[in-house]
DNA sequence: GCCAACGTTGGC
DNA sequence: GCCAACGTTGGC
């Protein structure tokens, strides 16, 4: 089977922002959105060698009054060059990346869902099918983490109840 | 290369 | 606001 013949599987993340900064709203609104300020190497790591256009990801409220999955989005652009590395003016400005040696990624989002009410974390927590999944585990503090098709099925599921 | 000190994330 | 659990930095 020759490279170009091999169709990739999709993979399902879960991505937390603080909804203070961008929330689900401000996707909706926005129709597509770059995805940036990440500043971890092990989630750069993941933009550069995984995530890819067509993979779809919950959208995690973190660092708010009410935390949970708040919807559904889908990754429209792989990484590329996260532009805030070099703007000085922004929150996510790193004076230690250089243009000839970028250190960080950003990627685009597009909206797909808004789910009619927060599948609150404490709720993932309470459902036996979801124990796997890093977001449960304590210690765990990277904004992008990958969850199984079953998960993201799971807490789609719930999300209609 | 080790590791203490410091910074950040994020739930509670 | 507290604090556990990391990640990063920098002196040695």
């Amino acid at each position: 089977m020759t490279k170009e013949t091999v169709r990739q599987k999709t993979n399902y993340w879960i991505m937390k922002s603080e909804p203070d900064e961008f929330s689900i709203d401000d996707l909706q609104k926005k129709g597509i959105s770059i995805w940036d300020g990440i500043r971890n190497y092990q989630v750069r790591n993941m933009i550069r060698n995984e995530i890819k256009v067509g993979d779809i990801a919950l959208f995690y409220h973190s660092s708010a009054k009410d935390i949970g999955v708040a919807g559904v989005m889908r990754v429209v652009k792989a990484g590329y060059i996260d532009p805030t590395q070099f703007d000085k003016n922004s929150n996510y400005y790193d004076p230690k990346s250089k243009k000839e040696s970028p250190r960080w990624l950003s990627f685009d989002v597009e909206f797909d869902t808004k789910f009619n009410k927060l599948i609150s974390l404490s709720k993932i927590k309470q459902n036996p099918k979801l124990q796997n999944m890093v977001l449960v585990k304590r210690g765990n503090r990277l904004s992008i983490s990958k969850i199984e098709k079953e998960e993201f099925y799971e807490i789609s599921k719930m999300a209609q109840i």
